[in-house]
RNA sequence: GCGCCUGUAGCUCAGGGGAUAGAGCAACGGACUUCUAAUCCGUUGGUCGUACGUUCGAUUCGUACCAGGCGCGCCA
């Protein structure tokens, strides 16, 4: 946004500063009254032994007469840049049509993990962060030029799996989801929780779903049919609500498949003297000069603990798509997990740990607390979805006149607006409390507000029986705040990806809608003079408005 | 006990080495014969957890303390 300035700059403080400082140094200053850029000159006085006001002053007098610059006042060490309208106007309509503004070529490979479920259990709202979350990352690394894989590994084994099908076969009574017209993934999951009530009544219940994973891991014709029947469920529910929240994936792991195979990474690691062996048995690895603890990786009687598997699934990802970067999207809980994760894939293999970052963000709590589910405040993802969706419906019946159809189509898209900026605006890594009366509100800093705010620009531009010039002009206050704002997206995708903060963009789309609701009340558009630029200007924004809800993974609606 | 994270308005959250700390909600008062009022404008509301330190300048960086969250399994 500001090379220009910068060259500007640097030029005048000749070889003595460099650009980069220059850069870094320029802001926004707190008030646009007192000007549009600002260079703080406290930092240079002493590398050019002036006062900061003395550098401000020469600085000002030396670019007055620049095209860029409308004028410069030096204020208390400050150096206060003023834009010109005319440039700014021309400047930044040329580059926000293009629809590859901002756009990149990193060319990068990465890989991104995301959701991750358990096969007992339906989706719930932790897992609609994590979701929201790892597709805006996926689309914003995108968007900057890189090739994206998204990733899934369903936790499709162990005993808590055996605990739903315990409970399915012994009072199931051989029903299946379409009998009861229950969703699939939450038929297996409420055969969950009657296993959690029925082991409460007898204690030999847990037992028995032990001897049930012995089974399903002997290869138990019967115990294996099950488990595929009921992980069927699982998975075909969970495609459902991928596909209602609008999320997909390029490859999809089992960890049944994968969770026996990271032995053989551990003994030849063994073998080449990189972990070691107890006296018991048991094969650890020693991670205390990295000041972790000592990790056990293959307990004393030969079997894998947990970690083994996503060892192993590293290298199965390196393989299949070798990565520059692969990218987990998992809970801030993990984080030692990690930790732990990549110490030891450096020590097995750099080229398999070198591109691991664990994206790390934090739980979704209620307004009460903690979700629970042993005291069932859970928030489920299909009930929030659908809850939000009909309220939506509501909205629109008393405003619009639309057909059925119509009506629950634009409603699901403005609930899933709604719940998806929600879950994205606090930043990424903090944990937050989402309250479900707040997000089916749909006025102020919210979803449907942007997708209004987008829907309005739409509007003025199907109805405009003029086309859009970009023709530059003299910009007033509202389309130079505007201007500024728009000319702003570039850096803010760079800065959301580089953090891997899609708050970070969430929070822009946000500012940069109020700005445009501003200038949509002061500024006539078809009526006004000059019709065509300010039509160019609704056109830009439509196009990086629509963009940023495409980074956030939501989707449009051209009329409210 | 050790480690990581958080603490900003009544609530939910932005911001961030610099110029008077922002938004949304809530409360109150205004603006629809108008390009969509799911909008906009205004008022009320803050010793930026506390104390030291670094700095020309700290709410922002460092240390300590206080408060909250999470982690530290031969669980997954």
């Amino acid at each position: 946004m500001k090379e220009e300035l910068t060259k500007l700059l640097a030029k005048q403080l000749e070889s003595e500063v460099t650009e980069n400082e220059i850069a870094k140094l320029i802001e926004i200053p707190p008030d646009e009254k007192l000007g549009d850029y600002a260079l703080p000159c406290f930092a240079l006085a002493k590398k050019l032994r002036k006062s900061p006001a003395n550098i401000a002053e020469d600085i000002a007098k030396s670019i007055l007469n620049e095209s860029l610059i409308e004028k410069v006042q030096a204020v208390s060490g400050y150096l206060n840049i003023f834009i010109d309208r005319k440039w700014l106007s021309s400047k930044v309509l040329h580059l926000a049509l293009d629809s590859h503004f901002g756009a990149g070529n990193f060319k990068e490979t990465t890989v991104v993990e995301y959701c991750s479920p358990n096969t007992n259990k339906p989706l719930h709202l932790g897992h609609l962060r994590n979701m929201t979350i790892g597709e805006s990352i996926s689309r914003l690394l995108a968007y900057l030029g890189n090739k994206v894989y998204k990733t899934c590994v369903y936790n499709d084994r162990g005993v808590h799996i055996c605990k739903s099908m315990l409970a399915y076969r012994d009072f199931g009574g051989g029903i299946n989801p379409e009998e009861k017209n229950i969703k699939p993934d939450h038929f297996v999951g409420d055969f969950y929780v009657l296993f959690a009530q029925k082991a409460k009544e007898d204690d030999s219940y847990e037992k028995r779903a032990q001897e049930l994973l012995q089974k399903w891991e002997s290869g138990d014709t019967e115990t294996v049919t099950l488990w595929k029947k009921m992980n069927e469920w699982a998975f075909a529910g969970f495609h459902d609500t991928f596909r209602l929240f609008g999320t997909s994936f390029d490859r999809e792991y089992y960890e049944s498949n994968i969770y026996k195979h990271g032995r053989e990474v551990i003994l030849k690691g063994l073998e080449q003297g990189l972990f070691k062996k107890l006296p018991d048995g048991a094969i650890v690895v020693d991670l205390t000069n990295k000041g972790l603890d000592e990790k056990v990786l293959l307990r004393s009687n030969g079997t894998s603990v947990y970690i083994v598997q996503d060892i192993y699934l590293a290298h199965l990802k390196a393989k299949d798509f070798s990565y520059d970067r692969s990218i987990y999207v998992v809970g801030n809980e993990q984080e030692y997990h990690f930790k732990v994760l990549k110490e030891i894939l450096e020590i097995l293999d750099t080229k398999v740990s070198g591109g691991i970052h664990h994206l790390s963000y934090g739980m979704v709590e209620l307004p009460e607390g903690k979700m629970k589910s042993r005291e069932g405040t859970v928030v489920d993802a299909d009930d929030l979805i659908i809850d939000t969706s009909l309220l939506a419906e509501e909205e629109i019946r008393r405003r619009y006149q639309l057909t059925e159809e119509e009506v629950k189509e634009r409603a699901l898209k403005i609930a899933l607006a709604a719940i998806k900026y929600q879950l994205l605006k606090t930043e990424t890594g903090k944990n937050m409390v989402f309250n479900p009366k707040e997000a089916i509100r749909f006025e102020g800093d919210t979803g449907p507000y942007v997708l209004y705010s987008y829907a309005r620009a739409s509007s003025i531009l199907r109805k405009a029986d003029i086309s859009i010039s970009i023709e530059q002009w003299s910009a007033n206050e509202h389309e130079a705040r505007l201007l500024k704002k728009i000319y702003q997206f570039p850096d803010i995708v760079k800065l959301s990806s580089e953090r891997l903060t899609p708050s970070t963009l969430a929070n822009y789309t946000l500012e940069l809608c109020q700005i445009f609701n501003e200038f949509y009340h002061e500024c006539p558009v078809l009526r006004s003079e000059i019709a065509g630029q300010r039509l160019a200007l609704v056109a830009a924004f439509r196009n990086v408005s629509g963009k940023c809800l495409e980074l956030l993974g939501i989707d449009k609606i051209e009329e409210m």
